[in-house]
DNA sequence: TTCGTTCTTGCTAATATTCGAAATTATTTA
DNA sequence: TAAATAATTTCGAATATTAGCAAGAACGAA
């Protein structure tokens, strides 16, 4: 019984499936929370002031992709990364920003009020 | 005239922003493409086998944040990155995929047809 | 000028994402 | 047992993404 690997094709749309994971801010926000400690889902609530229901499901589609890992502890659920690269890579993305928009706040401006065509 | 730099809350929606271009496999590998030279339309064209419409589109949306930059050189249009990290952050994703799935093919296909409940 | 090549843009339908609200499950406490 | 807490799930509406098609713009060659 071999183990079938990865196809290079196979691995770019693996890699855009996972990267849609990080297009969220408040799924990057969790991870940065989670970054040196487990937390629960509660925790992550308050921490983030979002609902438990949008917190749940964001938890779900990162756990679903093997991003995270929990654990149950009485009523609470801890949840964890499963591998720091997934919070590196979006990191170097970070830092590629700052680097090209040198901490200047007007092209992200620009960005965020939609289409930029300059 | 003083340089207004981003908040928090603007740099993780910014990287999130970020990070939603590399959810798009033709993206991705447009970037792989132009990992070490640049490279006109049409060239990535035919290494991708993509209409020209589509890549171009895919080119329009990562040049206005800045991560292709344009030269023009007669009929061609030659894109290139702006830097390095926006192809080093989706690439330890993908290293991190690599080591958590252990290049086993089986999850792979399990997230690909929609969802995984387990 | 006219033609062909290269690239971009606007439009549109199909598809996917996001988040709130309400219902549901599981666990602890009284 | 009933009530409270913690978390998940389902549903639906608003919004965003994607890619093909057709039209348009810029440039070079004849």
């Amino acid at each position: 019984m071999k183990t079938e690997s990865f196809d290079l094709n196979d691995l770019f749309n693996l890699q855009a499936d996972f990267c849609s994971i990080f297009q969220n801010a408040i799924r990057l926000k969790i991870l940065w929370n989670l970054k040196s400690q487990e937390k629960s889902v509660s925790e992550l609530c308050t921490a983030l002031g979002v609902s438990m229901s949008n917190v749940s499901q964001h938890l779900r589609i990162m756990k679903d992709r093997r991003i995270l890992t929990s654990r149950k502890d009485g009523q609470r659920i801890y949840y964890r990364i499963t591998n720091e690269k997934f919070i590196q890579g979006p990191s170097l993305v970070r830092e590629g920003i700052v680097e090209v928009y040198g901490l200047d706040r007007q092209w992200f401006k620009k960005i965020q009020s939609s289409d930029v065509n300059t």
